[in-house]
DNA sequence: AGATATTGTTATATGCAACAACAATCGCTA
DNA sequence: TAGCGATTGTTGTTGCATATAACAATATCT
């Protein structure tokens, strides 16, 4: 049965992102959010003036497609550019997009607790720093 | 910086999910297999004649979404199709399909013993439970 | 000042997954 | 056993996330 995928860990890892994934976008849905729109409210919110490429070497975004997002961010009248210097642009929250930030806070926090609530108590704290030793750069 | 994100579980699965993901379709390209692909070979492989849907179900891949991906097995000579009722077809490994499958898992088991060597000692045993709790359903 | 790197952008391609609809067939039950 | 409901394989279409190549404008380093 499932004894073929289920004893890997990177099998596991594809599945369960996919399943929690797929219930986070449905609840920022809620807001008119999508995840990585979502992301970037946040980071934005704590990163004043933070500037477009910057942003999405955080976000793991390549460069090219932080552009629709940001421009349907900013047709929301989320987030607002100012022009820093003649290349770069600094991102900033307007006051609409500060508030949806705020919630959008508040259902991924509640989504969080939810989700490490699923794991048993043994292994719970052992999740975060697990998954972070697989993806984050010593660098950074 | 990171601090917005980092200390969600939920964001550390999906960017681990995504970085782990994207090596594993690197390696496996080599062998001219998808992820997707490879699955289907590994669970071919150890269910005789399973059934397109069955396959589907534990895969968690739509009906409609196995369509492609067995034409494409069917007709690179990795797979074949028998009929089982007038509904139904068996899914067998042809021979080419069957060395495939092995070199396959050859390079899955490498990587995922590669993968789970990044994580921490003290981390290593719980991932996997960890993750399962995430998406394995109780019932089956 | 000039070579080099970075920034924002366009355009385009791929992989993956979701949904709706449909004809054919199977299986249960009344 | 006749028929209704569920299942199977299939088509077509959509959306989302990600990747690459190319380009003009600008900043930065030497």
């Amino acid at each position: 049965m499932k004894d073929m995928l289920a004893r890997f860990p990177g099998y596991s890892l594809r599945r369960a992102a996919n399943a929690s994934g797929a219930e986070l976008s449905c609840r920022l849905a809620e807001l008119g959010l999508r995840q990585a729109e979502a992301s970037v409210l946040l980071v934005v919110g704590t990163n004043r003036d933070i500037t477009a490429s910057a942003l999405g070497r955080q976000l793991d975004i390549q460069r090219a497609n932080m552009v629709p997002l940001l421009k349907l961010l900013e047709a929301g009248g989320l987030i607002q550019r100012r022009a820093i210097d003649g290349k770069s642009q600094g991102l900033t929250l307007t006051s609409k997009g500060s508030k949806l930030r705020d919630q959008a806070l508040a259902v991924i926090e509640r989504f969080e607790d939810e989700l490490l609530a699923r794991v048993p108590a043994e292994h719970r704290k052992h999740l975060l720093p697990a998954l972070d030793a697989l993806w984050q750069d010593e660098s950074d």
